[in-house]
DNA sequence: TACCAGGAGAAAA
DNA sequence: TTTTCTCATGGT
């Protein structure tokens, strides 16, 4: 039986990349907070945004809410977007502190977990999956908007495809584990910084002719 | 100078 | 219901 396609373009990713053993945070709750500020951002300037509220001793929910709006946006500011961001950051740590924190919210199922992150305004699809899968280790497949690019170029999935789809088509297509989830989603990203920003058709990439449906050759 | 970056939600059509 | 607009800094 041969390998699924998935699997072959995480084969070549690994042996191109090697483990990249994410997300880059010491807390679940530090991955959470960078899983918002990172939102249609640059991870460097993330990581300036964690670092300020490192040094005002407010990366924790209960900092996040008592800061005042302007203080915090000011903390954030690094990041961009900081007016929003600030405000979703505090609905997001209102919302995790009405539940009882990390410990209580480990208890719940994945599909309520997601179902309740998912309710917070400014946590979209994505950005509660980032949270499954690095804070609470559950097997939920993350996509963005390199998955999006990087798969329909190779011929395995519609660029226009919805997202819970692209989610159901990995997360079936692939063996249920939370590691090989976290490896191949930062993979893909490591992956579409180095070698897939400038030049999509390049016969060099790692994924050339990793799948036969390829139209384009590689990704 | 212009574009892009580990999106999401509100407003408009 | 679907599409478009807005939010904003910093690196390339």
């Amino acid at each position: 039986m041969p390998e699924s396609p998935l699997l072959t373009v995480y084969g070549r990713l690994f042996e191109a990349y090697g483990p990249q053993h994410w997300w880059p945070a010491e807390t679940p709750f530090e991955v959470m907070v960078g899983a918002v500020l990172t939102q249609n951002t640059a991870w460097l300037n993330v990581e300036k945004a964690i670092a300020n509220l490192r040094t005002h001793d407010a990366l924790s929910a209960e900092a996040i809410v008592a800061a005042p709006h302007d203080q915090l946006a000011a903390w954030l500011q690094p990041s961009g977007y900081f007016n929003i961001k600030a405000r979703r950051l505090q609905n997001f740590c209102h919302w995790y502190l009405a539940q009882g924190g990390f410990t209580r919210l480990q208890t719940w199922s994945t599909p309520d977990l997601r179902q309740g992150l998912l309710s917070v305004n400014g946590v979209g699809p994505e950005t509660a999956d980032d949270m499954l899968l690095y804070a609470f280790e559950r097997p939920v497949f993350v996509i963005d908007a390199y998955t999006r690019r990087i798969f329909s170029r190779l011929g395995l999935l519609s660029a226009e495809a919805g997202y819970e789809h692209l989610r159901a088509t990995f997360e079936q297509g692939l063996p249920r584990e939370v590691g090989l989830f976290k490896e191949y989603h930062a993979l893909i990203v490591q992956h579409a910084k180095v070698a897939c920003r400038r030049r999509p058709q390049c016969g060099e990439c790692v994924l050339a002719g990793a799948c036969p449906a390829a139209q384009t050759g590689a990704a």
